[in-house]
DNA sequence: GCGGCGGTTGCAAACGATTTGCAGAATGAA
DNA sequence: TTCATTCTGCAAATCGTTTGCAACCGCCGC
């Protein structure tokens, strides 16, 4: 079952993760350890490069992350979100919890805000039943200027894919 | 000023489409007409390579596109969307348009279904408040089984990045 | 109608994120 | 401890996208 309040919880004890590893019948080697205590440290939607770069040096090649991640993806223990800067981010999901929700990302300062709020269910049955589709789910990510970046008029993390100088006539 | 039903217009007629790079200053060259052609012809979004394959033969190199895509995109002319599939689509924008809208997704055939809904004005305003972020937008898409795609269990096209069969167990 | 400037284009190489082939290494079961 | 497998590191391959560069051409002014 799942609590009530599904805020942010306290980090899941390693060897919970673990545990749910072995449970799939994976083994339980250094560099999977290593992600996973990498993850349950840094509760933000962590790039498999930023995983390699908090990654004790050589623990673990880039390539295994790479590979761990779409296991643990697999496994429903991490949630894969996508900010369009052409990167994937990588959140750990508690055992009780199916990981959806979503952000609120500063384009200036890339600041990220966990958010409780979620596309309105019964407007999205709607949306499904309306057009016949099934099975329906939703991607949604928010972007703004964080406090701090607010009056700050240097350039912008355009929410588009990749770099380039964001629009400035239109 | 933005009509009061902004649904699915008639495709604007390319001289229109051409004028508004006129009005930037904008060359208006064989490509980019032949871009534009293609974008008004096929109001769905569509990848770079979707729009290349579109093109009559060898009309246009593919970094052409990509150039192209950017300066419209700066222009307000086209709107970027991310499926997460790793490549971006583009729609023309209606001149009176802001063009921001959302899609649903068919994981398995890929079919695109445009909506009028979006995420509710004032529930985003709230978001933004509580977190004291200004200037807010979001990026919002749906997925799910089309009607002609239910009850089938062949694979699926997972909504996360790239290829790779989409989760079985979880 | 002509000439020239600067925006554009095609081509190919460069890039960054991600995937994959392969041989050796390490885990978990017997 | 042995063995079958699963994993890992390394390097090369992919894929979408960007960019350097030289040739080109649309558009303005004359």
């Amino acid at each position: 079952m799942k609590s009530a309040c599904s805020h942010r919880h306290e980090p899941e004890p390693l060897a919970a993760l673990t545990g749910r590893l072995r449970q799939h019948a994976r083994k339980i080697t250094g560099p999977r350890q290593a992600i996973l205590d990498v993850l349950r440290r840094l509760p933000h939607p962590l790039t498999n490069k930023e995983i390699h770069a908090a990654l004790p040096k050589g623990d673990c090649d880039l390539a295994t992350i790479y590979r761990s991640m779409h296991l643990l993806e697999e496994m429903g223990m991490v949630q894969r979100f996508d900010f369009g800067d052409g990167a994937a981010r990588f959140e750990l999901v508690g055992a009780d919890d199916d990981g959806h929700h979503h952000h609120l990302v500063c384009v200036r300062c890339t600041e990220i805000v966990e958010l409780e709020d979620c596309f309105p269910r019964e407007l999205e049955q709607r949306i499904a039943a309306r057009n016949g589709f099934t099975a329906i789910t939703h991607k949604l990510e928010f972007f703004g200027l964080c406090p701090g970046c607010q009056g700050d008029r240097s350039a912008v993390v355009s929410p588009a894919q990749h770099s380039r100088p964001a629009a400035t006539g239109a």
